[in-house]
DNA sequence: CCAAAAGTGTTTACTGTACACCCATGC
DNA sequence: GCATGGGTGTACAGTAAACACTTTTGG
């Protein structure tokens, strides 16, 4: 950071200058984007504290002196999930002078996408949470609205251009769950025949010789994604995931 | 924000939770791009207060009680340029623990497109402060250096995506103008009537009966952006500007 | 035997890319 | 008359999109 140029510029050279600044709570807010059966959904908690008590609200938490941002959100997310290596991405900081009437704090807003199949994941801690068809969310306090569609806009462009899409899924999962996951992130339905085609072009799945028997009678074949695989094409080849 | 989750999760339903949280400083950092004949630039001061008094930096500012971060980032670019209606980007916040070592301070980084030619630009208010070529920047103090890739890669891939290329670009430009300034964003040559054949299909610029003669003895034709137009046709017909 | 989901290729349209010559002018 | 940058169109290749029928098997 470099010393502000103040309205007379005259500032430059003073060794004490960060004494004169106004301090201001930093806090993070998380998009938590989980992938159950056919849809996206988020995770809400209702909130139990004024102002607002009772509404829905993303989960969030304060900056401590000892952690950074990507920190802090881990922490957040392990206190709510007991997960320790949740996939993040910081998406934007908000910073509306009155967006919390009760006092001036900035936000940080985060997603991340939950594996909810994970078998050390063992349902959310917190009785006032609640996952959300990502179509049917209520509303929510703040600007905490705001921050939704950002996340999910900002998940729209990069679910096509970053394998994340496997972050949501269990580690298992058929071609059918994983258009199903696309078609919900993205919105919009696809052909089932060319999204085939296009994942297997990539050449970053394997295929197992198991099949999920619990929703057709024939089955469907199992695949993993194998990241090995995905990183080593990327590094030698310049292979650019693209849906 | 919503409260966090504390470790005994026993913190809800306090009111004055606030009083028990780290503030922390603010700060904002502008990446600053311009674009002169040919190149590319950014514009850096030359730090004149320690640590680190003599290098080479971004210009910044801290983030005061009665402003939002964007007006942070307004303020700061006016004392430096007089303008006050620069085009402006968030890009990341950058919150490493010791990424200051003189004191613990967040800083959101932005970018702005400054159009040098602008009449009312009238040079940098600021004697330390000086235009780099983007390829050939010196190092920078603490992260900036991280700050200007991040911007020089977020400015690529929105300029494939936006027209944002016009900010940099004086009102009435060239076709050889705009190509160069996308070689220099992208970092690649481009086919000259490729070029302008992607261009003119788009119909978003208004061709002029007035040559500019300062480059070749032929003339070129010189081109305004219509940003109504623009708009119109992203409203009206779904219209993507995609390079 | 039938319902329900899985699996599988080809054709067509479009978009991106490569490529070379003449034009206008000032000196 | 020549050097310099300006202006223009076409052919080919590769990618995206549309499209329908057969297979499997539990009930």
């Amino acid at each position: 950071m470099e010393k502000d140029l103040d309205e007379d510029n005259n500032l430059f050279g003073k060794s004490n200058y960060f004494q004169e600044e106004d301090p201001v709570l930093l806090a993070v807010d998380c998009i938590i984007f989980g992938f159950d059966k056919k849809n996206l959904k988020i995770l809400l908690v209702k909130r139990s504290f004024e102002p607002d008590m009772g509404k829905w609200s993303l989960i969030g938490g304060f900056l401590k002196k000892n952690e950074n941002l990507d920190q802090t959100t881990s922490r957040v997310l392990e206190n709510l999930t007991g997960l320790n290596d949740i996939y993040l991405e910081q998406l934007y900081t908000y910073s509306r002078i009155d967006r919390d009437p009760a006092q001036r704090i900035i936000s940080v807003a985060y997603y991340a996408l939950i594996d909810v199949n994970d078998s050390r994941y063992n349902g959310i801690k917190v009785d006032s949470a609640q996952w959300f068809d990502i179509d049917k969310a209520p509303n929510l306090i703040l600007d905490h609205n705001e921050m939704v569609e950002k996340a999910k806009s900002s998940l729209k462009k990069y679910a096509l251009n970053r394998p994340i899409g496997f972050e949501l899924l269990p580690e298992k999962f058929t071609m059918r769950q994983l258009q199903d996951l696309y078609e919900s992130i993205l919105g919009k339905k696809l052909d089932k025949r060319n999204f085939i085609n296009k994942i297997n072009s990539f050449d970053i799945l394997v295929k197992l010789d198991e099949k999920d028997m619990s929703v057709s009678r024939k089955g469907a074949y199992l695949y993993i994604f194998d990241k090995d695989k995905y990183n080593k094409k990327v590094e030698e080849d310049g292979f650019i995931f693209k849906l």
